[in-house]
RNA sequence: GUCUACGUAGCUCAGUUGGAUAGAGCAUACGCCUUCUAAGCGUACGGUCAGGGGUUCGAGUCCCUUCGUGGACGCCA
């Protein structure tokens, strides 16, 4: 929260507590910017508020906050009563600017704030099986949760970045098999895909890469040995794939997880046996179930199969229980919509574990589909297969894909305009953000000297004032957006911010050589936004570029 | 059929624990470059917040219901 903030919402808790002996333990006191700027710099609907707990009339209520407020804050400059009840305040132009001191002494760390004290939490997401390429489903969830991080770590949470890797089930039986197939047929022998084999040209590479290192010494040795080696370099060359797209697509992960490590260190087993213990199992057709009907979930589930084999449910709870013995108070994954059934039985086995029920979260992303030139777009057309991340950025940069997965609320079905993606015009929300800054960029450059000042007495007009205000409310912004997980939030910020320079921009020449005091104000202005559009685009791991 | 999300302007979407006259961008129409990046700015047009009911000082927001759309309903992962 900004000085000005802090020091509204403190002296409404003081006189509140003076004057009624009501303290605010929660947030009754808040402020908020108003849509209308007619109704001031900042408002509060404290008097509604407080008229159930007065038993007195909001506006009668108001004017009394009216007179202590105006007594108390020297920054205010006029307070209305307005509406049902608002108090509605106007801000010294002076203490407005204030702000582009702080911004341009904070630099890079401009929004970081402490909104987090420090609460624990570990974000799972992609998670996607190293049997197959990343693609466009995997996208949206990519770019999001990364963003979620940067604003977590931005907020003072303790934040992990994890990638569960699925690399113990018996789809990496089906990926050493579909292996196999294409390293046999890349040597012209007989073969056969399985029919639930991987059928991506990604396993076909890696047959074809197989043979030609190894020729066909893979052919002769024994059969489980080879499926071993299969599985094996199936298993990593599959995975160096993943982490070269996810860098690729500027997404980082702190720590990957794997399950085999988990089955290696008994942690399933110890799952299995802690929870039968506790009388959360029973065996039913040979088979042993966990009771996840008790707690919410519509029915039980196996978790060890006839077979002797577990399901993908047991490891998944160990892994899940393996975060919170590491110490973290909070778990958030990210899934897919087509696991969406899967977060009771997951909720279920934490609560059913002695763990908060609230402190295991889970963020869905909805299905993406992508259009062109208003129809869908299945397949890709190079492959034949689901477009991949790759393939994706390729065509339309990875600014723009961020940009774009990042800007709609992540439960929403969303249409992904692949011509608006790509087309370099007004049209394109990405190219409208990165010009306002290569424009700030090219004003600076421009400029003799740009540096703090003592005063802005001279940013005064309306379009400088919104400004002001606006680069204000950034750290409130971002914390907002952390709690919240909610990158779409930065992206509304930054198009704001954009429009608002731009028609700065158009209003004023800033470079103005006959008004020496007015330039220099106006350029540290300048440079106050171009700090917190870079800040806002590094949070959506977008690119601020110098020049376009 | 059951469960679960979503439904806001012609299109794509915002809308911050329920607050003031529901907002942007695009599209459409009309203006603005001999001047710091026109990839820009400005003006206008555009709404039964899917329909209905309820809760209260106040509902796009919370509850119920109908309709529509997506997803999930395996001893798959």
């Amino acid at each position: 929260m900004s000085k000005i903030e802090d020091t509204l919402v403190s002296t409404l808790k003081d006189i509140i507590k003076d004057r009624y002996d009501i303290a605010d333990s929660g947030n009754m006191v808040m402020i908020e910017i108003p849509k209308d700027s007619n109704n001031g710099d900042y408002s509060t609907n404290l008097a509604m508020r407080l008229t159930k707990i007065l038993k007195k009339r909001p506006q009668d209520i108001a004017n009394e906050i009216k007179e202590e407020l105006t007594a108390r804050v020297k920054e205010i400059e006029r307070v209305d009563i307005a509406g049902p009840g608002f108090i509605n305040f106007w801000i010294k132009k002076t203490a407005l600017a204030d702000v582009i001191n702080v911004v341009i002494d904070a630099g890079d760390d401009y929004g970081k704030n402490d909104s987090g004290q420090g609460e624990s939490i570990l974000v799972e997401y992609v998670s996607a099986n190293p049997t197959g390429i990343l693609h466009l489903g995997h996208a949206r969830g990519a770019a999001w949760g990364d963003s979620v991080c940067r604003l977590l770590k931005a907020s003072g949470y303790d934040c992990l970045r994890e990638y569960y890797i699925n690399d113990a089930g018996n789809q990496m039986d089906m990926l050493a098999l579909s292996v196999e197939a294409r390293y046999r047929e890349e040597l012209g022998l007989d073969f056969t895909l399985p029919e639930d084999g991987y059928h991506g040209e990604d396993v076909k590479k890696i047959g074809i890469e197989l043979a030609k290192e190894y020729g066909d010494k893979w052919i002769h040795v024994d059969h489980d040995d080879a499926l071993k080696f299969f599985k094996a370099e199936g298993y990593r060359l599959e995975m160096k794939r993943i982490r070269d797209d996810l860098e690729y697509y500027r997404c980082e992960f702190d720590s990957w997880i794997s399950e085999q490590k988990l089955v290696d260190e008994g942690r399933i087993d110890k799952v299995m046996e802690t929870m039968t213990e506790k009388g959360l199992t029973y065996t039913e057709d040979g088979a042993i179930w966990f009771k996840s009907s008790v707690y919410g979930d519509d029915k039980d589930r196996v978790l060890k199969k006839s077979n002797g084999y577990y399901t993908y449910l047991t490891p998944d709870i160990a892994n899940h229980l393996y975060k919170f013995e590491r110490g973290y108070q909070k778990l958030v994954d990210i899934w897919g919509a087509d696991h969406h059934g899967y977060i009771p039985r997951m909720k279920a086995a934490i609560e059913a574990m002695g763990y908060p029920k609230d402190s295991f979260e889970v963020d869905i992303v909805q299905m993406v589909r992508l259009v062109e030139d208003g129809k869908e777009v299945k397949m890709s057309k190079r492959t034949g297969n689901a477009v991949t991340i790759r393939e994706l950025c390729e065509d339309i940069g990875v600014d723009a894909a961020r940009y774009f997965f990042l800007s709609k609320a992540l439960d929403t079905h969303m249409d992904f305009d692949l011509g608006l993606a790509r087309s370099k015009t007004n049209e394109n929300p990405v190219y409208y953000a990165q010009y306002a800054y290569a424009r700030i960029s090219s004003i600076l450059r421009q400029a003799e000297k740009v540096e703090k000042l003592d005063t802005y007495d001279l940013l005064t007009s309306d379009k400088e004032t919104e400004l002001l205000k606006y680069i204000n409310e950034f750290p409130n912004m971002i914390a907002e957006a952390a709690k919240t997980r909610s990158p779409n939030k930065v992206c509304n910020y930054i198009q704001k911010l954009a429009q608002y320079f731009h028609s700065f921009y158009g209003a004023y020449k800033i470079n103005d050589p006959s008004n020496e005091a007015m330039t220099r104000q106006r350029l540290a202005l300048v440079l106050a936004c171009k700090i917190t559009l870079k800040n806002a685009l590094y949070y959506l791991g977008v690119d601020a570029p110098e020049k376009m």
